[in-house]
DNA sequence: CATCATAGCCAACAGGTGTTGGCAAGCGTG
DNA sequence: CACGCTTGCCAACACCTGTTGGCTATGATG
């Protein structure tokens, strides 16, 4: 059951369609035999080499936000920097759209949405503030914001916030997220 | 093919069972049999009553932001009222919540959102800055902001998003609404 | 060259989906 | 009362879903 470096273009194919079809479509709608067409593989060989749709999905739908170290910068720029390297990690990654078009719902993955901002964004700013008992409360803000933005510009694709330039968002959302990473209601 | 009131209470139960599994599960995953089941109706009754399941999910899917007049409070405070206007308003109604739980994955629910935050805010916005060429930016903004609380409050359930109070969140989230409406980046 | 695991393909299954039509019972209207 | 429309229920359709098993052929290995 183990497979050769013959299959690997097959298996390539195969988790490339999967993620923009995840990406595009969300969980349900995203359909094995759609995956398997757009990789030009037969769907029995999707199941073969994934196990079954939820595995693949869970392949698919692992993101990582990669945070900079937020304590190397000035306290009252982490807004900035926090706003200007999100905006980048998910503009040539689709993980995050993969996540959030079926976290809406599924349960497992609004689990690992979850997981995500309390595992790698909470944490960081617990250092950065010093204050571990409000951290919590601040990822979950900034997430608030964050993902509002995620959701508007690739999901819902409202026009004026697709039509702002990266820089625009970013001086318009900074201080947002400035204000509730170490800032006061 | 004229209902009478005999049929009433069905159709009603039926509408109200639409609404509950449409906003807890999605267009896809809320089947016209659970409907049905719920409703302790047939599921052809459902068919004949309101054609097929699109047109019923277009029934539940009508929200209305209901909006007080901003212009009534003085300008600074803009952002105070919105916010405790909005999150009281999407507390006691799950249409938001059905609209934006599709959405994600549907473009005609995607439509519906777009002409919302389009129609409804952005001519409001207008009239209190004054500025309509900035309006339609302001409102995008202030949907990021606002969808992004409801998507990780109602539908991510993110832990500390959920354990906030209403006065908690309007005390963090008014700030950032009133920038986004009049202030400048 | 002979062997064998693997890759690829085809057909089929079982289950669930939206949707349709027909038929008996009920109520209101003439 | 008798007619006719509405209501409710049952069964079935046609389609699509994830998933499985078996067949052939192909490439690597000895």
């Amino acid at each position: 059951m183990a497979f050769t470096d013959r299959s690997l273009p097959a298996r390539e194919a195969i988790l490339s369609a999967a993620r923009s079809r995840f990406a595009t479509d969300g969980y349900d709608r995203a359909t094995v035999r759609a995956i398997a067409a757009d990789a030009h593989v037969d769907p029995s060989m999707v199941m073969r080499y994934f196990g079954n749709k939820r595995q693949l999905f869970a392949l698919t739908a692992d993101f990582d936000l990669r945070l900079p170290d937020l304590t190397a910068v000035p306290c009252d720029e982490a807004g900035h920097a926090l706003a200007t390297h999100l905006i980048s990690r998910w503009e040539d990654d689709e993980g995050l759209q993969i996540l959030l078009r079926t976290a809406t719902t599924d349960d497992d993955a609004a689990d690992r949405m979850r997981a995500i901002f309390a595992g790698q964004l909470a944490p960081q700013i617990a250092t950065i503030t010093g204050d571990a008992t409000t951290a919590a409360t601040r990822a979950g803000l900034v997430a608030t914001q964050a993902l509002g933005l995620v959701l508007c510009r690739y999901v819902l694709r409202l026009p004026p916030v697709v039509e702002m330039s990266r820089a625009e968002i970013v001086r318009w959302i900074a201080p947002a997220l400035q204000r509730f990473l170490a800032g006061s209601p």
